[in-house]
RNA sequence: AGGGGCGUAGCUCAGUGGUAGAGCAGCGGCCUUUUAAGCCGAAGGUCGUGGGUUCGAUCCCCACCGCCCCUACCA
């Protein structure tokens, strides 16, 4: 590749890209050859800083104006022009960095006429670093009177306007860069989700577990219910499943000897997209020997509310205009939550005995399908196909879970629904598993993990026997041969990062969470296979995002 | 997938069956303590795309594309 610029002049290619705006992005290309002109690098290799804009700004907070005139503070401080309020021979601009946005000032007089012809052709985007010294203007603002100034990155494009920002919410996602310029929220979003997945390594690591990287392409589906994505290994010619979950190679590695690992990483599902599902979505999953699923849910409320007062500062915090307290955790058995949560105009309510007894979730599922056909509420379908565990399921889901707001473990699931969990040794319709509730979502999912390869072996062949585009399709029989040689009692589960994130950042749709969420291409756009091959004489498409036709 | 909404200047948005408007950004001019700086001036548009109705469509109708919301499956 030529790279002319900083020797010459520079090298003009008929068919670069170009974009809109265009009549900015020529000026600015103008700028920048006007810059060069008068001797300046566009590009230059590093800048010798002292602060950033947020350091200046903590650090000199309580410097009054005549301590800062008594004893000068000399800064060079880089960053991005963020707001640029010129006055004809003087100057006052803004610059970001780090997150915080620090005046500067410049004058003529001051940098001398060279480096003030530099200035003006300065745009709102470029980079700067500037050195001078620390001064509070007559509003008292604290900011750097420059000595010295030169150009770090030319910005060839203009940013979002600079009162409503940037408001609509795709190009949002599209151009995250943008928005996580110029919308704090976004910002401190994905900075808070650094720190959420930061603490939770912290508290692993600190219980002696093992952080591990297991397969993301599967060649047997398996660990979770779920619609896979398919995809073709060329060299091994193997179709290969996206990964639906980790669980059955974590728990592979516990019959290893590794007794506490755990992995956070991307689990890929198939299906609908909407407020708090995407088609890749993060886990934490933790596998911890010699444990079973109460001591989980004593462990997931320590490490819930150690996040939510390192990352809040307290225990509480506002979620969609409610107050979260991370200081309590409500249990409940699935067939308590269902008998607590019954709707009055459905009368009478069960009793955990009747949901228990033979035929009783039968009885009460019609039941209240009398009473959500009154209401005009989504009747639970199908009943008479539905075991007595699914019908369980699903009476929780309709009377119970949009009312778990307060965190809630939802505890003692049925077997039918739970294929890798143990049974109650007092009852072999229960698994012991439990699921955590919290605004209406579930974040975490845990149980004592299923070890009788026996039993294992039954429970997946039903399954697959079963059918539907959810189930396996094969045994994993390795996973069984693993189970034989022997697992130890294991406690598992798995947290969803991205719905903790959002609670913990008061985001109301995973995307807001997620940095690039997909969306369709855009119209005109290449799709992936369209795009020429590196070395084709790729004259890129016109992509339509604005770029030249 | 079904229902609803939206799509107008680079950005945020007005608007009308008779060929389009503001603020910000950009351009030219004035301006050495401003902070949505100010004042003066000029420019900027295939009104998402394609059909149809009409003398005439950005507006009415149909289809398509994209985004958002709700509902169904899923964590």
């Amino acid at each position: 590749m030529i790279r002319a610029r900083e020797n010459g002049p520079i090298v003009e290619r008929d068919d670069s890209l170009e974009f809109e705006p265009l009549d900015q992005y020529q000026q600015r290309r103008q700028n920048l050859k006007d810059i060069e002109a008068l001797g300046h690098p566009a590009y230059p290799r590093k800048f010798a800083w002292t602060h950033t804009p947020k350091e200046i700004l903590e650090k000199y907070a309580g410097s009054t104006v005549e301590e800062l005139e008594s004893s000068r503070v000399t800064v060079s401080v880089p960053g991005r022009i963020v707001a640029l309020r010129p006055h004809g021979k003087a100057a006052f601009a803004h610059i970001a960095g780090d997150g915080a946005r620090l005046q500067i000032y410049v004058r003529q007089d001051i940098v001398g006429e060279e480096a003030y012809k530099l200035f003006k052709l300065m745009d709102l985007g470029d980079f700067v670093g500037v050195t001078g010294h620390l001064f509070r203007t007559k509003t008292n603002e604290l900011s750097v009177k420059v000595d010295k100034l030169e150009l770090l990155t030319k910005s060839l494009l203009p940013l979002p306007e600079k009162w409503h920002g940037l408001a609509d919410v795709e190009l949002r996602y599209r151009r995250r860069y943008l928005d996580l310029i110029v919308n704090e929220k976004a910002r401190e979003v994905f900075i808070r989700r650094a720190q959420i997945i930061r603490e939770i390594r912290h508290f692993f690591d600190a219980r002696n577990y093992s952080e591990v990287e297991t397969p993301m392409m599967h060649p047997i589906l398996g660990g979770a219910t779920a619609r896979p994505f398919i995809t073709h290994h060329n060299t091994l010619d193997m179709k290969l499943y996206l990964r639906i979950a980790p669980e059955l190679y974590l728990k592979r590695l516990v019959v290893g000897g590794l007794d506490r690992v755990y992995e956070i990483n991307r689990n890929f599902r198939n299906e609908g997209i909407d407020a708090i599902h995407l088609q890749e979505f993060t886990m934490l999953e933790f596998y911890q020997a010699y444990s079973d699923y109460r001591e989980l849910m004593d462990m997931t409320e320590e490490l819930f509310r150690s996040l939510a007062e390192k990352i809040c500062g307290s225990t509480k915090f506002k979620y969609e205009e409610t107050e979260i307290d991370f200081g309590h955790f409500e249990r409940l058995s699935m067939r308590d939550a269902i008998v607590k949560f019954w709707p009055a105009a459905a009368r009478p309510a069960p009793t955990s005995a009747e949901l228990a007894a033979a035929g009783g979730p039968l009885a009460i599922a019609e039941r209240f399908n009398v009473y959500a056909r009154a209401q005009n509420i989504d009747p639970i379908l199908n009943v008479g196909k539905l075991s007595a565990g699914e019908l369980i399921g699903e009476l929780f889901e309709a009377v119970a879970e949009p009312h778990l707001v307060q965190p809630t473990f939802i505890y003692d699931f049925p077997i039918e629904i739970s294929p890798l969990s143990k049974t109650r040794a007092d009852d072999p319709s229960i698994a012991e598993r439990f699921e955590l509730f919290i605004a209406g979502m579930e974040v975490a999912n845990g149980f004592s993990e299923l070890n009788d390869p026996i039993d294992q072996e039954n429970r997946f062949r039903a399954q697959v026997e079963k059918g539907g585009h959810e189930a396996p399709k094969e045994v994993d029989v390795d996973y069984i041969r693993a189970l034989s040689h022997g697992l130890p009692p294991t406690a598992g589960e798995g947290i969803g990062i991205d719905r903790l994130v959002m609670l913990l950042t008061d985001s109301h749709a995973i995307r807001e969470v997620v940095l690039f969420p997909l969306l369709r291409a855009e119209s005109g756009e290449p799709a992936a296979e369209e795009i020429p091959a590196p070395g084709a004489a790729n004259k890129p498409n016109s992509a339509a995002d604005g770029a030249k036709k």
